[in-house]
DNA sequence: ATGTCC
C-alpha cells in the first residue's frame, strides 16, 4: 500500500477499490515502522457505507479488532451512514480521570509508601468480579446505567463538583439499559469500581514539567504537584456488550446490503433497530464506565484522606473508546455524524460550547495515559483539530504481550522502578511485566507527533510516583 | 480489553 507523505506528520492513502473515502494517517514515518497490518484496517475501514472525509488514523496507531486502534471514521446518520461496535473496541468507554492532589511531591513523600500500600488494598483489581461496590439488585444497576458517575454521586460517592468535569457532565442521557442483555448485566454487577488488568492502573503522578501555563493553570495543575490519574473502562459489561451485539450485526448486516471486506467491521446503519440497539446499550457501557471511574476516585480520596490528610479534585475525565452522534461540518455542509473513536480521544476545541464555562477558553483536557516507568500527558483540544476533533489516547504496544513477559522479568521490573523511585504495587509479576516501559512506544513521540499534526496541544508531563496494576 | 474458548 502507497503511504503519500503530505507533510512531516501527515499521510495519505489513496482511495482505490471498494474505499469511499481516504485513509489520513496522523504519525511520523518512525511510528508507523510494522504498521503495515492496522494501516490495512485503516483502508477496510474506508470501506464503511455513509463513511465521510477520511478514515483516519492517530500516531498511536496500532492492529486491533476490526478497525485500527487509533481510528477516527464518521459516518453520516441521515445517508445510510453505519455504527460498527468494532470502531467502539470491547472495552466500551475505557478512559482516564485526572485527580489532582493538594500538595506537591515533597509533602506527600514521607506518605508515599502507605499511600501505596493502601491503595494496593483497596484497589479492587484484576480479571474477574470484585469491585467497590456491592450493587444491591437489578434496580440499583438500571440506575447506574442510566446515571453514571451522576448516580454515583448521588449516593455519596463524590462531589457534585466532579461532574462538572467529565465528559458529557458524567452521563449521557440516550443509554438504553433494555439493549443491555442478560449476560452483560450479569458479569456487570459485581465489577462495580474495579480496574480490571492489562493496561489498565491507577497512578500516582507528579507534574513533571509545565509546557502551557494558562492551560494547566485553568485545567487546576501546576508544577510539581501529585495528581492520580486513574485508566480504566467498563469490564466485563461492555465486554459482553460489544460481543452480543457483534453477533446481532453480523447476522443482520446482509439484510441492508452491505459487505464489509473483515467480518469484525460488522455493522448496521445508525438508523436501524440493530444500530439503535447497539448505540443503546453502548451508551449504558459508557455510563458503567464512568461510573465505576468515579468510585475508584472515591476510593483514591479515602486512601490519600486517611493516610496523608490530602484531598484530591477532579480534573477532568475522557473516555477514548466511544462513539458520539456529533454535528459537524463537512465539505460546507453541517451533517450529523456517528464519530467512532477507538483508540482515540475527543478533543474540543477552545471555544466549544460543551465545555463546561472555567475550560472553554483553553479547550477540553485531553489525558494520556503512558507507561509505568516513562510518563503520561495532559494535552488540550485546539481549533482545526483534523480529525473531527480527536487526537490519540497512549503510547501504543511495541511488543506484544507475550514478548513483554518473555523478555521482562516482572520481580526485576519492580526493583528497576522502585530504584527510580517508582512504588508498584502489581497483582502478578506477569502482568508487571507484559505492561514494562519498554513494552510501548514512547509517549512523547507519539504526544508530538499529534501536537505537530495539529490534533492538541501540549499541556503538562507527569511521571510516576506510585503505580497500581491489575 | 476479556470469567484471555460456551
Amino acid at each position: 500500500m502507497e503511504l503519500v507523505e503530505e507533510d512531516r506528520y501527515r499521510f495519505r492513502i489513496a482511495r482505490e477499490g471498494d474505499m469511499r473515502v481516504p485513509g489520513v494517517v496522523f504519525a511520523t514515518r518512525g511510528l508507523l515502522a510494522d504498521a503495515e497490518k492496522s494501516l490495512a484496517q485503516v483502508v477496510h475501514v474506508a470501506t464503511l457505507p455513509g463513511i465521510v472525509a477520511a478514515s483516519y488514523a492517530m500516531p498511536d496507531i496500532h492492529w486491533g479488532y476490526g478497525f485500527p486502534i487509533g481510528g477516527v471514521a464518521a459516518t453520516a446518520v441521515d445517508e445510510g451512514g453505519v455504527v460498527s461496535p468494532g470502531g467502539v473496541g470491547f472495552d466500551i468507554s475505557c478512559g482516564v480521570r485526572l485527580l489532582a492532589a493538594d500538595c506537591d511531591r515533597a509533602e506527600l513523600a514521607p506518605a508515599l509508601e502507605e499511600v501505596m500500600d493502601v491503595l494496593g488494598r483497596t484497589v479492587p483489581r484484576g480479571a474477574g468480579p470484585g469491585g467497590v461496590w456491592r450493587l444491591t439488585g437489578p434496580g440499583q444497576l438500571e440506575r447506574l446505567l442510566r446515571g453514571g458517575s451522576r448516580y454515583a454521586v448521588e449516593e455519596g460517592h463524590g462531589e457534585e463538583r466532579d461532574l462538572a468535569r467529565c465528559e458529557d457532565g458524567g452521563a449521557v442521557a440516550d443509554a438504553d439499559a433494555g439493549q443491555v442483555g442478560p449476560r452483560a448485566r450479569e458479569r456487570g454487577l459485581g465489577q462495580v469500581g474495579s480496574l480490571g488488568s492489562a493496561n489498565h492502573f491507577l497512578e500516582v503522578q507528579q507534574v513533571a514539567e509545565v509546557y502551557d501555563p494558562p492551560a494547566a493553570d485553568a485545567f487546576g495543575i501546576a508544577a510539581g504537584q501529585v495528581c492520580v490519574m486513574i485508566h480504566c473502562g467498563s469490564r466485563g459489561l461492555g465486554h459482553q456488550i460489544c460481543t452480543d451485539h457483534v453477533r446481532a450485526m453480523d447476522r443482520a448486516m446482509a439484510r441492508y446490503g452491505i459487505r464489509v471486506p473483515d467480518r469484525q467491521l460488522a455493522c448496521t446503519p445508525v438508523d436501524s433497530p440493530e444500530g439503535r440497539a447497539y448505540l443503546g446499550a453502548m451508551a449504558a457501557a459508557a455510563n458503567y464506565g464512568r461510573a465505576n471511574r468515579q468510585l475508584l476516585t472515591d476510593a483514591a480520596r479515602r486512601a490519600f484522606g486517611r493516610v496523608a490528610g490530602r484531598r484530591l479534585s477532579l480534573v477532568y475525565d475522557v473516555s477514548h473508546n466511544l462513539a458520539k452522534i456529533e454535528t459537524h461540518e463537512v465539505a460546507g455542509r453541517r451533517r450529523r455524524l456517528c464519530v467512532h473513536r477507538k483508540g482515540a480521544t475527543r478533543a474540543f476545541p477552545p471555544g466549544h460550547p460543551d465545555l463546561p464555562e472555567d475550560l472553554r477558553a483553553v479547550g477540553q483536557p485531553v489525558l494520556i495515559p503512558g507507561t509505568m516507568g516513562t510518563a503520561s500527558y495532559v494535552l488540550a483540544g485546539v481549533a482545526g483539530g483534523g480529525a473531527f476533533f480527536s487526537t490519540c489516547h497512549g503510547a501504543g504496544r511495541r511488543m506484544s504481550r507475550h514478548e513483554a513477559a518473555r523478555k521482562v522479568s516482572g520481580s526485576q521490573l519492580r526493583a528497576r522502578l522502585a530504584q527510580d523511585g517508582i512504588a508498584a504495587r502489581p497483582l502478578s509479576w506477569r502482568g508487571l511485566a507484559e505492561e514494562a516501559p519498554e513494552a510501548y512506544k514512547d509517549v512523547g513521540e507519539v504526544v508530538a507527533a499529534s501536537e505537530g499534526a495539529g490534533l492538541c496541544r501540549i499541556v503538562a508531563r507527569l511521571v510516576p510516583l506510585g503505580v497500581v496494576k491489575g
